[in-house]
Formats: structure tokens, sequence, C-alpha cells
DNA sequence: CAGATTCATGTGAACGTGCACAGCCTGTAT
DNA sequence: ATACAGGCTGTGCACGTTCACATGAATCTG
């Protein structure tokens, strides 16, 4: 009766009002609730519903310095990544990890020059909290000058650089991942085992090679140089080095390819050679971004757990957040059998 | 020397101090510089390029009552989507399209009733100036509470309830789609065109149908029911749907299917029956999801222009945001003549 | 030249919240 | 009975910005 006729949104005000008590009272309950009444908990909650109140997270943050926003960033040529249905379960898995914790998440792509200028005025100027970081890149610029800003951030992957050490990061165990593989090619009787690697500027294309080098010297078998070829991810990139391997070792009776899509390529490359699989070259992939890329014959892979990196990549951020200084998880991969090898 | 160590990010004070003039002639500089002397203007920007400044967008957002963000939700069962790459066009699109007016995006994810119920709230509150929905569902009830609260909500895809009439909305103008590849399959030669269409409760299924039927009508064909089977999208219904209609008119020369992955399922049947394609039957898809699911014979379909429909999305949003009241847009579509067809 | 109009600028008051501080009450030990 | 401790509660202030209004100067109008 003493207002004009617009109605407002109900503020902390109103609450304290309908609950008889003071604004005080109803931020500590909205917070934690310690030091609070039960009773005067209860009259407060009522109230909360009663008014339908909803925290005005402009005036939190005005105040606290803290957004209660996470960002995902994406600083890579975007198109690897877009294409990539794993790159969905990230997105996703994170997404969801975060709004359980009531934390929104706001996507950001860093392409040109420009949008990273901007990003990283908006992140530092402290309307985001915590940065998850997809880059495969080597020492990337964005990142580190989030770093430098104290702006905690968590990368998927390993980073490349050993100065980037300090970076906290959540990654498959890529090298370990692909010990698991050659292995089991191992024990399916295969000995002249060729690999088509990752480029070796990506962490995962290192340490994939790495494992392939490792299970092979253990078993007794000797490292050739010319049994690798390095390829770029893609499938076309993939069929070239499968093109090649035949070419200069007719032999070969195993391919460990570093991506599903190179051995897509790896597999059409093979077919175009006359060669049956897993018959004649038993083939195994990595990344199983196979689901999407379904056609016969089904690829055995190496899966990464994108669900549980995702999972892990909030858990950290909020850790890293809150002050504490969880650096590095590494997660284990999982060996899926299906047709090629 | 007055303070102690403890260095703050510079605000609005600081500029104005810096260059000479009031707080208030520094926020007009901001927000659109009008009202400002030409000479104030070059000392508040010269200030800002000094101090580093960069505007408190919680405080502003405080005192505007509009938070400068924009939400991409999505209510759907998110899978259809998430396995989509065209979905990963329009996400992608709508992210550079807003940052491009630097408003950055949320991902909110609508999955269980809780999930909805939080999304609502946060929204409602403000918190979010408008929201670029993906909802292929019939009277989603997240759309209408928003559009119930006075949100600006842009719908991706024509909305199916006659009730959200009023919901602003982005789409390819499948009716048109359909007609055009239809009409293709008949300059071809083709005679007996069957169909296999979308859920009939989707809009682009209905409208996918209308298209085919149009089009027979106007050559002077009989519509025939039983040359119309109804599928779910996905591959394994288009491959069922391909085998009942070859079982029930094996002198089909055509197929007009409403999905790219029920495309590829009815090629499997075909080929399975022993048809060649194109030769025996022609098939033509829709979506053009058929790059990521590339494989031999390459589809011939219908392009939807994803990049558009983001851009326009955005600035349809934009204007609702700012009053304007631009309701609906639709998009031309565009025939990708491939092999099959 | 008086009055009206326009424009550039400064000033105070909000916006809604969290936090520090002070005061209150109750219970317990001296 | 008094002092003290400790938990609960209320109050003022600050956060950084925009907006409405006031002021003074400059320009226009007849």
């Amino acid at each position: 009766m003493n207002n004009p006729a617009r109605r407002q949104r109900p503020t902390i005000h109103d609450v304290a009002r309908v609950a008889g008590v003071s604004r005080g009272t109803v931020s500590r309950v909205l917070n934690g609730g310690h030091h609070v009444s039960p009773a005067a908990a209860e009259a407060v909650n009522a109230a909360i519903r009663r008014t339908g109140y909803v925290v005005n997270r402009h005036a939190r943050s005005l105040i606290t310095g803290r957004s209660g926003s996470a960002a995902f960033l994406l600083t890579e040529p975007q198109e690897r990544f877009f294409e990539d249905p794993n790159f969905n379960v990230l997105l996703r898995g994170c997404t969801q990890a975060l709004a359980a914790h009531d934390i929104p998440l706001l996507l950001m792509i860093a392409g040109s020059r420009d949008e990273q200028r901007r990003i990283v005025r908006y992140v530092t100027a402290g309307h985001v909290d915590g940065v998850l970081l997809v880059s495969s890149h080597t020492g990337d610029p964005v990142a580190a000058q989030l770093a430098r800003a104290g702006t905690p951030v968590v990368a998927c992957g390993k980073p490349m650089d050993p100065r980037a050490g300090r970076l906290a990061h959540v990654a498959a165990d890529d090298r370990e991942g692909a010990r698991e593989m050659v292995r089991h090619l191992l024990s399916a009787g295969r000995r002249r085992i060729a690999t088509i690697a990752g480029p070796q500027d990506t962490p995962g294309g290192v340490d994939r090679l790495a494992g392939y080098r490792e299970v092979l010297a253990e078993a007794g078998l000797p490292f050739e140089e010319t049994l690798v070829e390095t390829g770029d991810y893609g499938r076309a990139g993939g069929r070239a080095c499968a093109e090649r391997l035949l070419a200069r070792h007719p032999d070969v009776d195993a391919l460990f390819v570093a991506s599903d899509l190179m051995a897509r390529g790896a597999l059409e490359a093979l077919g175009d050679a006359g060669r049956s699989v897993p018959g004649d070259v038993a083939v195994g992939g990595f990344d199983d971004s196979s689901a999407a890329l379904a056609s016969a014959p089904a690829l055995t892979t190496v899966r990464q757990p994108w669900d549980r990196i995702s999972q892990e990549m909030v858990r950290v951020l909020l850790d890293r957040i809150a002050g504490e200084d969880t650096s590095a998880v590494i997660l284990p991969t999982e060996l899926v059998v299906r047709e090629t090898a």
C-alpha cells in the first residue's frame, strides 16, 4: 500500500522482514548457516520459500569479488575438437559436474588474436573464478597469461611445455594405454608391429609412441625406426602413413595407430592393399571416437575415460579455487576389444 | 604511499582521477560516448589505457539489472544433440556471434527435473539477459516458464506447439528443402519415390513429409500411404523402415529419407537387398551430417545453414533483448548433390 | 539583447549483498 | 551475586557502477 504498483524481485530485506530477523541472519543462513539458532534458520527458510527469494549473484559477486562461475576455454584450432565426439562428452561432463555445485559454465573460444585478448581481459577482471582449459598446444600463451594473473586453471591433457609443470592438469594415461594395446597385440601372436604415431609436438603423441617402444623392448623385440610413421591425427594422414608402411614392410602383421581417425584411414589403405583385418593385419586405434565413426569392421581401441576426466577437472578446479594445490591427476585408460585386433 | 602494499584493480574512480574528469563522464564514455566532448573522451580513453581499467560487470549488472550474458539452453534428451556434429556448429556459431558483441555464453543442460528447476530459477532471477533454446520437444515446459517470466527466448527450429506461436524461432525451411530434394529425384527420372519420414511429433518430421507430398501432387503422381514409413531419425530405424518399404514395394526407384542417419541405415538395407545406389534406387538424405558419417557412397542430402542459423538466433535474441519483436526467421536450405542421387 | 534551448559535466543516491563489529542473552564458575 | 565466556543477532559500511538531476556555459531565436 505504500508502494507503486510495480513489483520488484524480493531481496534479502524482504526475507528478513517476513522472517522477523535481520539481514545479517538471513545472509548467514544463506552461507552455511553457522551461528544461527535452529528456530531462526527455520523462519528464514520458510520466508525464502514464501517470498520466492533467490540470491542476487551480482550483488554477492560485487562484494565477495568472486563470480561463482567458471569458464570452459578452447584455445586450439577449434575444428579438431568440435569434430571429436569425445569433446562433447567432456564439455557436457564439465557442465553437469559444475551444475551440481550450482556453478554456471561459460563457453569461450579463443580463435583470433583479438578473441584471446578479450578473453584474457574478461577472466583476469575476475568475472570468472576459474578456467577449464582445452588446448593441446605447446605452451599456450593464453594459459600462461591466466596463470600469471593468478587465475586457477586446470588443463585437459598433459601440457607439453616443461615450464608449465605447475599448470594443474587432468589427463588419461596415454603411455599405459599404449602399452596395454601393444601388449594385447603381442598376446595375439603378432610380432611385426608397426605404429602410426601422433604429432610429436603433442604430449599424447609422444607418450603413445613411448608406450609402444617400451613394450616392444620388454618383449625383446628390436625397435625399428622404419616401423614408425608419424601422422597428424587425421584420416587422410593415417591412410598415407599406412601405405608407406606397407610399401616398406609388406610383412607387418599389426598396426598400432595413435588415433581412431588415422586408424580408419589405415583400414582403407589395408583394404586397398588386399589385406584382411584382423586376419592378415591387426589394427588397434586410440581414443574410441569410433562410436561416431562406426562402420565395419568395428575398431579395437583405447578408451579415455572422458566422463571421469571432466569430473576430475571440475574437482581439481574447485580445489584450486578453494586454495588447495592439487596439481595433476592421471586416469587409467580402458582397452576396448572389438573386431580389428 | 598512502595505501597498504596490496594493489587493487583500477576502478572507474581511478580512471576519472587520471583523466581529470568525473565518474559520470567516464561512465558516459564507456556506454556509447554520447554527450561527451571529444577532448574529454580522448582523455578518458587514454586514462583507460594507462590504468588498464576494465569494467566490473557485477557492479554494472547490479544497478542496470542486466547481466550482459546469454544462455545456451539444451532441454532435449541431450544425446541426440551431442551426437550430431551440426549441433557443434550451432553451439560454436552462437558463442562466436555473441562474443562479437562482448556477450559471454553460459551453457546449460536441463536434464533432470531438478536441473530444470535450477535453471529456470537462475534465468528468471535475471542472471542472464536471454536464452538460446535448443529443444525439438513439443511444448517444452522450461520454455513456457521462461517466456511467462518475460525472458527473451529464441528457439532453434520451429516449435511444434501452436500455443508457442509467439515463441521467437529461427529454423531452416524444412518444407522447401524437402521439396527441392524430391524435385531433384523427379528430374532424374525417378517415379516410384518412397519416403522415410521423421517422427511426426517434431516439426521437422512433419514439414519434410509435407514437402514430399506436395511435390508428388504437383507432378501429378498419386500419393500412396504405403510409400511412407516413419522412423525415429536413427540409423537402425532407417534400416528397418527401408526393409519394410522394399518388401512392400520392390519397384521403388528412389528414397527420400528425412535424416542422414536414417539414410545410412537405408543404404545398408539396400545393399543387403542387392540394390545398387543410385543405379537401382536413388537415395536422398537430410541434414548433411554426412561429413562426419562419411563413407562410401557419399550421400546426396539437404544442408541446413547452421552457421547462418546461429547468427540469426543471436541477432533475433539481441533484438528481443532490446525490446524489438522479431518473431520468426526461416532460412533456405541447400541441396547438396553427391553420389547417391 | 533577453530568453530559450542545447549540451557537457559534476554530484548524490541508489542497487543487494557480505563482513566486521558491537551488543545481547544465557549459562557457568568463582 | 558478580564476572566471564561464548554463541546468537542486529547495524553500518563498502563494493563499483549507472542514473536522475542540477549546474553552468554556449548557442540559437526573434
